[in-house]
DNA sequence: ATTGAGTGCAACCATAGAGTTGCATATAAC
DNA sequence: GTTATATGCAACTCTATGGTTGCACTCAAT
């Protein structure tokens, strides 16, 4: 299963309070699904949801330590969603700038 | 009314496919909820209801033209989420190379 | 004044998903 | 082996939301 998902689906991930809660935990270090179960204010079969859905888009990575499965925030991805989203934006600037230059045409 | 809304609420309005195509569409040149019913495979209103998310974060600006109102494209938004993404992963990447290096330390 | 294109509002339906509880399973520690 | 901790799976509730239809309103043009 490839760890590229499409870019929706990245955003859908990063559109919940509670994935980010969790991965500002993560960000601060890593961390299995029971011991963030502790600091936050929903059960561990909830976050266990969430860790699923981010490591699915490869926000998160999961890496096993002893008897249990702790995740770590992958940065890298973060920073390929937005080069992304510059791209995009900068295309949407250019055509901007084309289309009030000529005021306005139709198709 | 301001219109910075929480980075939350704007992955949100990028976390749908239809939006999206709303997007692309005012990539390429800016259009009314009426034009752009033509062009997609959903209804004016409900692409009027996705104008008005799109709007609410700062997407997409409608601007009032004769008696149809034409939304546009707005990169400027989008390259913010993308800086504050970046900010996100650097912090990430720091503290993890920092975990890595100590191996491993609790609370 | 009438027409028609464009918009706005409201009710409604169906589905997705965030969260829960409950139970089963695996495994480190003793 | 027993125990305690961690994960996994499943069913269920509740709410948010994407989409629809239908109707009312606005306003430019004739």
């Amino acid at each position: 299963m490839p760890e590229v998902s499409s870019p929706v689906d990245v955003f859908a991930a990063l559109a919940d309070d509670s994935r980010w809660q969790v991965l500002a935990e993560l960000g601060r270090r890593p961390a299995s699904a029971s011991a963030l179960a502790d600091r936050l204010p929903i059960t561990r079969q909830a976050i266990a949801k969430h860790l699923r859905i981010l490591a699915d888009v490869g926000l998160v990575e999961p890496m096993k330590v002893g008897r249990e499965i702790r995740y770590e925030a992958v940065g890298a991805r973060l920073s390929d969603v937005a080069r992304q989203l510059e791209k995009i934006a900068g295309g949407w600037e250019r055509r901007l700038s084309r289309i009030k230059d000529l005021a306005e045409g139709d198709d």
